[in-house]
DNA sequence: GCTAAATGTTGAT
DNA sequence: TCAACCTTTAGCT
């Protein structure tokens, strides 16, 4: 375990320490070492990781956290949050987050409870990782889209049955999202081919698509700005 | 070579 | 509601 770009205070209490399990909660991300210690992550907007197989080479001087065994190497850069904890200090951060749909104990019902009673659009409660944890800008984006659901109605307005509709579809998108380490949003009778191939933009419905014709219905998708979040949505099929 | 933007969160106002 | 923060890259000049 080394910092090269020295800002991992834990670096040297870990170094030659048992990497025991890794986990993720949401977007919080944890390497378990031995002696009931972990190794807290946050990607952030524009964190990464990158794993590679030896041979090692020198690291960037911005890579904050650096593993290395005889095989590979795994390099952090660029996250707002690397930082040493202990079991107390994981108990709370786990408390103040909601159900994440990539795991199996998650209860869909932890979060409709707070859906349920609040004024907020659905969009916003969506994003918030109390509430749900682990959906970002484009999960937000294309579950309301697949779902019909217009972003702005209010969560005491939705019902049950459409949150539990939601809940199942975020499991599914997510899901297929890890297995293929890319969010890919469209059925496949919505996807544009050229040539057979795939292109990168035909991804999503709506996310990233301001003023392109919906592949649905063709009406312009629309962006606006809610709490300081791009939002995207058909105005006709929600 | 410069600037803006990007799948996010926090803390101050 | 807004700025600050972390870094890289695309799209300009």
């Amino acid at each position: 375990v080394t910092s090269p770009q020295g800002r991992f205070d834990a670096a040297a209490l870990l170094d030659g320490e048992l990497l025991e399990d890794t986990e993720a909660f949401g977007k919080h991300l944890m390497y378990r070492f031995s002696g009931e210690r972990w190794v807290h992550i946050h990607l952030g907007l524009f964190g990464k990781i990158r794993t590679v197989h030896t041979p090692v080479d020198t690291p960037r001087e911005t890579v904050r956290l650096r593993l290395s065994t005889d095989q590979w190497f795994t390099d952090l850069v660029g996250a707002p949050r690397c930082a040493m904890i202990g079991p107390d200090e994981r108990a709370t951060l786990l408390e103040r987050l909601g159900p994440d749909p990539l795991r199996p104990e998650a209860d869909p019902h932890e979060a409709w409870t707070r859906i349920a009673r609040s004024r907020q659009p659905v969009a916003a409660l969506l994003m918030n990782q109390q509430v749900v944890a682990g959906v970002g800008n484009v999960f937000r984006a294309e579950v309301l889209f697949r779902s019909g659901l217009n972003p702005f109605v209010e969560g005491r307005a939705l019902p049950q049955d459409g949150w539990n509709a939601l809940w199942e579809d975020l499991r599914r998108l997510m899901r297929a999202g890890v297995r293929a380490n890319r969010i890919v949003s469209t059925r496949p009778e919505h996807r544009e081919r050229r040539r057979g191939r795939a292109r990168r933009s035909d991804a999503t419905y709506v996310y990233g698509r301001t003023d392109e014709p919906c592949r649905v219905c063709g009406t312009l998708i629309r962006r606006t700005d809610l709490m300081g979040r791009r939002l995207y949505w058909c105005p006709s099929c929600q």
